[in-house]
DNA sequence: ACGCTCGTCTACCAATTGGTAGAGAGATGT
DNA sequence: ACATCTCTCTACCAATTGGTAGACGAGCGT
């Protein structure tokens, strides 16, 4: 076990998650990784036998990470339609928001070739799948209006994985002189999403 | 001046359009792109000094038509506000259809180096300040409703571009059964658009 | 026939990539 | 004190990357 305060194996993982979720999966070597974590990058070869293993370890970390936030936020939701949905998408921001390569790691995956990309998607899909029926029920019920419930959660997906990520929409948002960034932005998204699901 | 039907300055261009729309800058080499148009790398950088010369050139290129097709949707356009929003945002889907891999490039784009991002930036930009000023009026003179109009063109950038180009999203659309693609995508993103915009 | 430019080629090169082999320092259990 | 195990290191390697140098042929005007 290391001395340092918290084990290499973790630090290295850390670091790969912000940088592949920055500059995508190719952009990021072993060298820069290890660089950044003040280590040898056969230290980091020691730690995951490959590259492929160190990507399938982050995409599973981020994976295991959002499954938890938003499961977690879906158990706490209250039951009324807007509000539940409310409640979920504020959630996905929290992670967006303190960490934005999180959902780069989301975005990035999804050019690996379809058979890694699963580790990620397979994990979500569930989620993803969850939320369609819940949001067809409710449509059903007449509580919401009805919609294709699969591109809600699709827009879903592109707004919060698009914008947390991208930072030409940053600055696109920046330009605005009374815009104060991400807060502001998830409110108005918030307030577009309930205008636009309002019955 | 080569016998072949279309110079190959071009095929070169459309080729390396195609490929860094689909796999980003870094993941498609001069090789990957010379074996595609069917020439030798050393063709390539013949026509093209360097990679990022080639680069910039498709850059070049998605920003010239972008604009091209943008503008003249704007000329063309009705007065009226919801009615006009709606042939624009129709007008950007049209070559998105046609060539996802044109937004692809500008999706791409984001993640270069600022200096260098410019080239599409600083030439779209100006229509994005302009459709952000147009918004601005109209919710001043009470004909939309208030809102962020940066945020509003964020959206619609991220929508356009990320739709188009990401694949899982394209994948979640197509779960439904009754999905029929693309056209109705955007049929209901204008939808989803007018409502969000509706006074 | 002459040279000239254009377009593509073969043959290299240096740097960077992911990856292997194995040495050696430190702690730990006996 | 010793052997062992854990962890990080130095020293390589083969493949791929973007890029250079220059040969070769086809068409051109003279």
């Amino acid at each position: 076990m290391s001395t340092s305060r918290t084990p290499t194996r973790e630090r290295i993982l850390a670091v790969a998650l912000d940088l592949f979720g920055a500059r995508g999966f190719d952009g990021a070597s072993l060298d820069d990784i290890a660089r950044a974590v003040g280590v040898r990058k056969q230290t980091v070869l020691y730690w995951f036998p490959s590259k492929d293993d160190l990507v399938d370890a982050v995409l599973d970390a981020v994976a295991a990470e959002l499954v938890a936030v938003i499961d977690a936020a879906v158990r706490a939701a209250p039951d009324e339609p807007l509000a539940r949905i409310d409640a979920i998408v504020s959630a996905v921001f929290r992670p967006a928001v303190r960490r934005p390569a999180l959902l780069g790691v989301v975005r990035e995956s999804s050019r690996l070739p379809a058979e890694r990309a699963h580790a990620v998607v397979q994990r979500l899909s569930p989620l993803i799948a969850r939320a369609v029926s819940y949001l067809e029920s409710e449509m059903d019920a007449g509580r919401l209006r009805r919609g294709d419930p699969g591109l809600i959660a699709a827009m879903g997906y592109a707004t919060v994985t698009g914008i947390a990520t991208e930072p030409a929409l940053l600055r696109a948002v920046a330009w605005r002189p009374d815009a104060v960034g991400l807060r502001r932005l998830r409110d108005e998204l918030r307030a577009y999403l309930r205008a636009a699901l309002a019955p």
